[in-house]
DNA sequence: AAATTCCTGACTAATTTAGTCAGGAATTAC
DNA sequence: GTAATTCCTGACTAAATTAGTCAGGAATTT
């Protein structure tokens, strides 16, 4: 597998989206600009996150991104998966035929490595987070700061 | 954290090591040919995990690279820390200063992603894979098909 | 003395990650 | 229907990491 910083944009991106969800759909410009990513690296990983039918795209004036199934089933693993390709760290990928059309010696090793991190990081689901008070606070602080969501009346009527 | 390529390579490498524990040092050369690694590549891991005081270089004929401690106390978290540096995820290093001073929206996520992961390679030490008789069946055939270590007789006397 | 093996540092190549740019397509607001 | 907004696409560049190469030196054994 590879479990890099790009995953963690992605996953931060995706954390951003659910926890304004019921403000209504987030723009990759807000999110950049509050969560420090760029704003073109952003559109490619949306471009993946949605072939991964995690997110659906709204145009126009008022879009933005949302979430294309509710915060409860879409697990970081999902995620991860969607803009890292594969979460199987085999050389071979689970075929068993990494050293002359057989298993090579740390071939159980990380298999077992794979199950147990898939099994970890698909426990854990967005709105796990979503619905903890010390992070809505933090939520709160910094749409504040970057004054996010002032000019919603379209959005929310 | 990081987990890539680099990691296997040299949890590969660590590993050929242990099995061959009894019969003496393993040369990189052996190790190069039978694992499909570069030979200056594993030796700059091996400087690496020589740094992390896992492994001790014997030099001259009948050299060779062997454990700097028992096999149950090697963990693959040891391994992968030794080529790859970190194991935290958090952007911040685990200081909490992600997001102006503050904690960002992700941190618990990545810190909570972190110490499970680390616990989880840090429970996995290489003595459990040599002790396993379908990985020792592997080895045996493995070295015969590279004819290893067939002029041994200094190393074992 | 010769062979073997670790050991070091500098260098190159390939891949991945990150970011830039230019423009088009759909939608909303006026 | 025009303008503004936002997604969406593809091609491009830059930086970082991974992987591999090369040349040579140091310690040890035979």
């Amino acid at each position: 597998m590879r479990l890099s910083t790009k995953g963690r944009y992605a996953v931060t991106a995706m954390m951003d989206i659910a926890l304004h969800q019921k403000v209504g759909p987030v723009t990759l410009a807000d999110i950049s600009q509050c969560q420090g990513i760029s704003l073109s690296y952003l559109e490619q990983l949306f471009a993946k996150l949605r072939k991964g039918g995690l997110v659906e795209g709204i145009r126009g004036p008022g879009g933005g991104y949302r979430l294309a199934r509710p915060a409860d089933q879409i697990s970081v693993a999902d995620i991860i998966q969607s803009v890292d390709e594969k979460l199987d760290m085999t050389k071979c990928a689970g075929k068993g035929n990494c050293s002359q059309g057989e298993k090579c010696l740390t071939h159980q090793l990380w298999f077992e490595l794979s199950c147990n991190l898939y099994r970890f990081l698909s426990g854990i689901k967005l709105d796990q987070y979503v619905n903890r008070p010390d992070i809505n606070k933090l939520v709160i602080k910094q749409d504040i700061q970057y004054g996010r969501f002032i000019n919603r009346s379209h959005a929310i009527a």
